[in-house]
DNA sequence: CTGAAAGCGCTAACAC
DNA sequence: GTGTTAGCGCTTTCAG
C-alpha cells in the first residue's frame, strides 16, 4: 500500500493536468530538478535538461504559476497604479513598462484608480495579496495610510510622472517648469493677457503644479495668471467649449494655455472653423506633444513629455535592483521639449 | 511537544506577514471560518463575522490570494489578450472589459500580440499557468495548436472584434459589412472612382474584411476596387503619405476610403493643408468613428464601432456564465452606425 | 549537480 | 453554522 505514486488518486478537482512531478517520474529525475530546469538551466546539466524537455513535451506539462509563487512567496507580477485610461499619455507609459517588464518575464497588473486616492489604496492593498515582485504608481502624493504602508514596503517601487520626495525611485519630469516653461515662452512671444484653462485640478496635482509655474512666470513679467477650470474629463469638445467660455470671460484675451494637448487641439480646431486666426486672433497652447496636435494646421505649441521613456526607465529601475543592483540614480527626471508650432 | 502552535517557527522567509490562523486564533474561530468569512460573508453568523473583522483589522491581515488561488485550483484572473495598444480601439475595449471585471472582483490580466498569432499562443500558454478563470481573445483566427487548446479549455472564452465561428462565446461585428456598408454610401454618393487604403493587411484579419466588403460593393456596381497598402502601423503622417501617394498613382480618384480614422483625418489635414477641396476635389471616409475626426472640420465620415459596449458586453458573458446561467446568446453583435460627415 | 523532506497559506471535502 | 483533515503544486532548506 506504500507504494503506487503513479496511480494515486489524483487532485480533488477535475483538472488533472499533468504536475511537475509527472514530468520528473518521466524524465527519471526527482522534481526539484525538474523545477531548478526551469527556473535556472544552467544550474541543471545539458543532458538532464534535455532529457526533461523531451518529458514535458511528452507529459504536456503546463507550469503553475500560482504553486510557484506561494512556495516562493513571490510572483512575477508588477502592480502598475494609474488614474485614467482615457488618457493617451498612461497607455504610452504602459506601453514603455509592459514591453520592458515582458523581455524579463514579469508581468503588469493593471490598476485605474480614475484619480481616486482611496481608490489607489484600495487597488495596491489587493495587488498586495498576490505577492508582487515590485510596484509602480503615478505621483508622489498618496492616503497617509497607504504612504505609511509603502513605507515599510520590502519590494522596489518606483513612483513615476512626477519628481519630487519619492518613497523609494522615481522616474518623471517637473510639471512644475514644464508649466513655467511654456509660459515663459508665451511671455517671451509677446503675449501680454494669457489664459490658463484645466481640468478636474483639484484630483490631478500634475495640473496644478503645471499652472503653478506657468502664474509664477507670469507673474515675474508683472501679469495677471487668470485661470478657467473645467470639472469634465478633457476631450476635444471640451476644448470647444473652453474656447467659447474663455472668449466671452475675457473677451480681450490673446494666448490660451491649455492643461493638455486634446483640449488645446478641440479649441485649435474650433478657432479655425469660427474663422478666427490662429495665432493672430488667438494663440494656443498645449502639453504631452501628441501625434494629433502636430498633425493639425497651424501645428499646435506644446511640451512634449517622453511617456513611453517613463515607462522603460522606471522598468528598468526596477529590474536593476531585482537583479540586485543599485540603479545609478534613484530619481530620474526625463526632462520635457518644448516644440513650437504655428499656433503661438 | 505536540501542542506549541502559537511560538512555531514561523515561515522560512523573513516576510512574516499574518496569516488565516492567525486571524482565527485572535477572533477564536477556526481558520476555514475565517476563510468563510472572506468569500462568502453570509455563510458565518453576524457575530461571529463581527469578531472576525476585528481580529483582521487587529492583526493587520492582509490576505494571500496566490494561496487561495492554489488551493481552490482558479485565481480571479482574467487574461485579455489584444493585438495592440497603440490602437485606441483596444484601449477602449480593454476599459469596457476593466469596469465591469471589476465590480465582480476580477483582475484584468493583459497580453499584447503585436498582431502576432504566436506570441498570441504563448501568451495564453503561459497565462493558463495561472489558472485563471476565463479568457478574452482578439479575432477569430489562431494558430491550429492554439485553437486545439482552447476548444479543450473547460472554462468562460470570449473572442471579441469579430463575428463568426466561435470556440466558445463571441462579441463584435462583422468588418465585411462595415465595408460594404462604407462603400455603399460612397458609391450613392455618385462616387466611382474609389481607392481603398490599408495597412499592415496580412496580419490583420478586420482590415482585410472591410476591404473585402467594400469591394464586394464596387463590383457590384461595376467599378473597379483598387487597394493601396502600406506595411507601416496606422499613423496620422502615414495618412498623409498615404494621400499623396494615392493622388499621384490614381490622378483622378475621387474617394478614398481609409482602413481607419487616424489615417483618414492625417489625409484630410493633409489634403486641406494643400488646398484640396473636401469632398469636392476628393472624398475621405475612415473607420471607427474615433473623437478627433468628428472635431475636424470637414467632419469625417465614418462608420462608429462601440469600442466600450464590446468589453462590457465581453465581460457580461464571461459574468453570466461564472454564475451559473447560460447567456441568451452565444454570440453578440453590436453592430456599427455609418456616419456622414461633410468629408464624403 | 542532484535529491529528500518540509512546508508556503489557503480551501475542498466531509463531519458534526 | 462551524470544525477537522488533507492536500493544491511548487520551492526552500539542507544534504550529499
Amino acid at each position: 500500500m506504500t507504494d503506487q505514486p503513479s496511480t494515486e488518486r489524483r487532485r480533488r478537482k477535475g483538472l488533472d493536468s499533468p504536475t511537475l512531478s509527472d514530468v520528473a517520474r518521466e524524465a527519471g529525475v526527482s522534481s526539484i530538478t525538474v523545477s531548478r530546469a526551469l527556473n535556472d538551466p544552467d544550474s541543471v546539466r545539458a543532458n538532464t535538461r534535455k532529457k526533461i524537455e523531451a518529458a514535458i513535451d511528452k507529459v504536456g506539462y503546463v507550469r503553475n504559476m500560482v504553486a510557484g509563487s506561494l512556495a516562493s512567496a513571490s510572483s512575477r507580477f508588477i502592480p502598475v497604479i494609474v488614474p485614467s485610461l482615457s488618457n493617451v499619455v498612461f497607455v504610452e507609459v504602459i506601453q514603455g513598462l509592459q514591453a520592458t517588464f515582458e523581455q524579463h518575464g514579469y508581468q503588469i497588473l493593471l490598476g485605474n484608480t480614475d484619480y481616486s486616492m482611496k481608490r489607489e489604496e484600495e487597488l495596491i492593498r489587493t495587488f498586495l495579496g498576490w505577492s508582487p515582485t515590485a510596484l509602480v504608481t503615478t505621483g508622489l502624493r498618496h492616503q497617509e495610510s497607504l504612504s505609511n504602508l509603502l513605507a515599510r514596503y520590502q519590494r522596489p517601487l518606483v513612483e513615476i510622472m512626477e519628481l519630487g520626495d519619492a518613497i523609494d525611485m522615481n522616474v518623471g519630469m517637473s510639471h512644475y517648469q514644464a508649466g513655467h516653461c511654456m509660459a515663459d515662452h508665451l511671455v517671451s512671444r509677446g503675449y501680454r493677457r494669457i489664459l490658463y484653462a484645466g481640468t478636474q485640478m483639484q484630483g490631478n496635482y500634475r495640473t496644478r503644479q503645471r499652472y503653478e509655474g506657468h502664474r509664477e512666470r507670469l507673474l515675474q513679467a508683472g501679469l495677471d495668471a487668470p485661470l478657467m477650470e473645467w470639472q469634465s474629463p478633457s476631450h476635444f469638445e471640451l476644448g470647444a467649449t473652453a474656447l467659447d467660455a474663455a472668449l466671452s470671460e475675457y473677451p480681450d484675451i490673446e494666448a490660451i494655455h491649455f492643461t493638455d494637448d486634446v483640449m488645446a487641439s478641440g479649441a485649435l480646431l474650433h478657432a479655425t472653423k469660427k474663422g478666427l486666426k490662429i495665432p493672430e486672433d488667438i494663440a494656443i497652447a498645449g502639453f504631452t506633444g501628441l501625434p494629433f496636435g502636430q498633425a493639425l494646421s497651424p501645428r499646435l505649441t506644446t511640451v512634449v513629455s517622453p511617456r513611453e521613456a517613463i515607462g522603460r526607465l522606471a522598468a528598468t529601475q526596477i529590474i536593476t535592483r531585482l537583479q540586485g543592483q543599485q540603479p545609478k540614480q534613484r530619481s530620474i527626471d526625463v526632462g520635457f521639449e518644448l516644440i513650437v508650432g504655428e499656433s503661438s
